[in-house]
DNA sequence: ACCATATAGTTGTTAAGACAATCATTTTAG
DNA sequence: CTAAAATGATTGTCTTAACAACTATATGGT
């Protein structure tokens, strides 16, 4: 017989599922809030620091990249293209596809944003040490593995 | 001088907010999918588990022991009323709010379901020992705390 | 070549959340 | 006591997300 873990003590409070909830809209609440005068959402921003990584993807390696599905990514590229920060092109081999290019104004915009958001996990994680933050971020990609399944592999 | 820490290695793939969007998500889904026979979704059934925990609160103290605002919290006891799982009752001291008990079918429904929740914290956490989850729900709390401003204690 | 299937992307619907504005009631100040 | 401020709740708008249905193009099997 197994021994069974003790899963939260003080009722809701400390479910980790609570727990990821609160904290993953406490940091996207003031990640927002310090964007807000460059007119950009935080996941706008993160679907746009990933084609600043690589440009030219299509939409649905955006999509995987952003661990967003097909509409949402969809429709974040749609605002950042009506704010001009990317430019779409028709696949020249796969016309189904689009290919999805920063543009001057949006290179800039990530340029200007990337300390606001690494200031932001800073003030997030301030009282870690450095192996704590290792070994957090290493429980979160497990949390992730756990719940991915297997046939989702890519 | 102080030493910068290392924030993600990776790109954006080890940005804690990121991972804590995909992993707060994915949680969610895991279990938005085992409570679909029972007609409630994750974030109805937290609340509903609140009033479980204590019968009779107005909703402003459910919606701060939710982690949700008033907006959320009132259109999420709609949903949860019009399921009959709680009634709603206007306050005999205070006309402007409404004290919220559990309906039997609301107490049934939690009691039926709170081994499923359970069981979807132990999938997440699967291959942390009790140290390493305990540790990871204080360095969420340390997170919750560091983002939360001091004014809005209570 | 032709048809079935797969793939890239879009659209519609619903839920959750943030924020601002509003309504009704209650409390506080003068 | 009354006017102003505070409080509990609701409504409206926008964004993100999940899911299903759909369009258009590509691919594979025969």
């Amino acid at each position: 017989m197994t021994t069974e873990p003790i899963l939260y003590k003080n009722g809701l409070n400390d479910s980790l599922g609570f727990l990821l909830g609160v904290a993953y809209r406490k940091m996207s609440n003031f990640l927002s809030q310090r964007l807000k005068e460059y007119d950009i959402t935080p996941e706008q921003w993160s679907v746009l620091y990933r084609i600043y990584e690589r440009d030219g993807l299509i939409q649905k390696d955006i999509a995987a990249r952003a661990g967003k599905d097909k509409p949402t990514t969809t429709r974040i590229l749609d605002s950042l293209e009506a704010k001009q920060f990317i430019r779409k092109q028709v696949g020249q081999g796969d016309r189904r596809s689009f290919h999805i290019y920063m543009t001057d104004k949006g290179r800039t915009l990530i340029e200007e944003t990337i300390s606001i958001e690494r200031q932001t996990i800073r003030d997030a994680a301030a009282g870690l040490s450095q192996e704590q933050y290792d070994q957090l971020i290493t429980f979160l990609h497990g949390i992730i593995d756990n719940l991915t399944l297997t046939s989702e592999s890519e």
